[in-house]
Order: structure tokens, then sequence, then C-alpha cells
DNA sequence: GTATTTTTCAGAAAAATTTTCTTTTATGCA
DNA sequence: TGCATAAAAGAAAATTTTTCTGAAAAATAC
């Protein structure tokens, strides 16, 4: 599919907020409602948009240390690594996990209440972890940037 | 404000699809959709709930490769540290940007089309922020887990 | 223990939005 | 130019959100 400058409009804007209606967007794209409606119908069917969420505030539902986690595994065969991210996906402290490049195998972005939790979470949960080689972890001290919003063409 | 079990319920639903209708949530939860929607304006209003967003897929938009920058500032005052904040903020390739603990001062979450894309980023963006000294890159291979439904209580 | 206040919930009605349908307009191409 | 395809607009229908009113439940005071 290929987008115009209209779409790429309109996804900068349901970016920033899903909750706008038609209408609104409508006048700011200076369509009709309808035409707003059937791009964007097209742009979920292509798979552009993936979904609509809602995000919380993570500090008012008592969440507010987060924690990067640098994780070298023992060993590295196919079934090693498949093994552990099967594990890694059913931790709910866990929001995001890549395996990347460098020194270290995966970055793990995790959520937690406070040390305690952390500790709690690394001897209980992360070290127990299949392969588990060292591991390195950053706190957050503060968060300068967060975004969803993509920006392309 | 104090969630009650049926609050955190709302809150995972909500989380996983913003677009989900007031009548679908109060069949889910034994509710009314009046009472559903009174929840859900309460939970906007203390800030429970931040904002309704939408998620593209970003490799669909041309945006296919995910960088990890680890950056080590020169000098660490005060002035120094704002600087470089506002302008990491200005830049849209970086979504994520925190300051963290350890050898490295800040993490960067960056999204560009590929390894030349980057190259371009790296050499006339991120390089010539001030006050950046040494970085060190990590490069996304596969993505292992990768939510912003958070889970408490 | 009872009365009072506050909060939560439910159903109906009103307002607004989404969705469908039909017609019109624009665009690309032989 | 004429045809085919896609996009857009307006109206109508269907659905949803929002408001309103009153009842039930929970918390607080006396």
């Amino acid at each position: 599919m290929q987008l115009d400058a209209i779409d790429t409009l309109l996804l900068r804007y349901l970016q920033i907020d899903a909750k706008q209606t038609n209408k609104e967007l409508s006048s700011k794209l200076n369509l009709s409602v309808t035409a707003v409606y059937e791009r964007i119908k097209k742009l979920e069917r292509n798979g552009i948009i993936k979904n609509y969420v809602t995000l919380l505030n993570s500090e008012k539902v008592g969440l507010g240390f987060m924690v990067f986690c640098h994780i070298k595994l023992i060993q590295h065969s196919k079934e090693h690594l498949t093994k552990f991210e099967a594990e890694v996906n059913t931790l709910d402290e866990v929001l995001e996990c890549f395996h990347v490049s460098g020194e270290y195998d995966y970055l793990l972005k995790v959520m937690v209440r406070d040390m305690a939790h952390f500790r709690s979470f690394m001897v209980t949960k992360l070290t127990t972890l299949q392969h588990v080689g060292s591991t390195q972890s950053s706190f957050t001290i503060n968060e300068v940037k967060n975004t969803t919003a993509i920006t392309f063409s």
C-alpha cells in the first residue's frame, strides 16, 4: 500500500490521539467524515495501523521503577535462545525484550514498584531463567523522552 | 485514587484494546454501560489513564531498523544535561531517551529505515549534539517482546 | 443500631458518532 | 475523448457515547 500525504498526516494525528472523532480529523484534513473513515479502515486492513491502546501513568499504579537489563547467555544454540525467549515472554515485569548486537545478547525493559521489587524480580525470576549468564542493569534516573509515535517520510 | 478489582481488570482490557465499546466492556465486567463509562471517566480525571494512542507497524512505514544508543557525556553539570536533553527531544528518530545509571549516561531507542540512515543519523544528528562524548550502539536483531501494557497488583 | 451522606450502579432518553449506501467527482489510461 | 477505477461527499441508518434521574449499596456520623 502506498501512503499519500493525507495518509501520513492522518497517521500522525492518530498516533498522538486515537480517540479523536472522524469529524475532528475531517476538519483537520479538509476531507469529509466518510473519506476519513474509509482511509482509516484501509490503513487497518493493510496492517499499517497495528492496534489502538490505552497508556497508563505507570507511577500512579505503583510501577515507578524502570530498569534496563542487559543479558548474556551462556550458550547460543537455537534451542537455548528459543527457550530463553519463551520464558521472558511470560514475565509481566518485562515490557520489552530485544535480541541485540554487541557485548550482551538481550536488552530488557523492566518495570517494577521499587528497588526491593527489582531485587525480588532479579533473584526469583530473571536469574533463574534457563541459560542466563551475566547480567548488567541500568536504573532509570529520569525520563527524558518517551513516545510511541514514529515519524516517517 | 484507590483502584478496586474491577478497575484493575478494566485497565487490563483498555491497555490491550482502546477501541472496545463500553457495551463490550460491560459484558466482560458484568456491569452496566453507564457504570463502565463512569469508571473510565474517573480513571481519566485522576490521570491513571494517560492517553489513547494508535500503534503502527513500523516496518510497513519504512522504519525497520531499531537501535539502542548508549551515550556518555563529556561533562555532567546541570546545564550540560539540560541542553542535551532538550536537543534529544527534537529528534524524530529518538522514540525514547532515559537518563540511566551505569557506565553510560543515557539510553536512547532510535528508529530508522536501515543502516545507511542510521549512519546518517549518527553523523549528522547524534554526534553533533552538545557535550556528547562516547557512544555505543546495539542493533536490534530480533523483537522478542514489545508491549505497552503494564501489569500491577 | 439507626440516620445521613456519599458513592456506585442501572435504565431510559438525548446527543453524537460510526457505518452503510448512493451519487457525484476526480484520476489514470488507452 | 471516452471508459474504467478510485476517491470523495452527503444523507440515512445503526450504534455508541453521554446525560439525566432515581435506586441500591457503602461509608460515615450520631
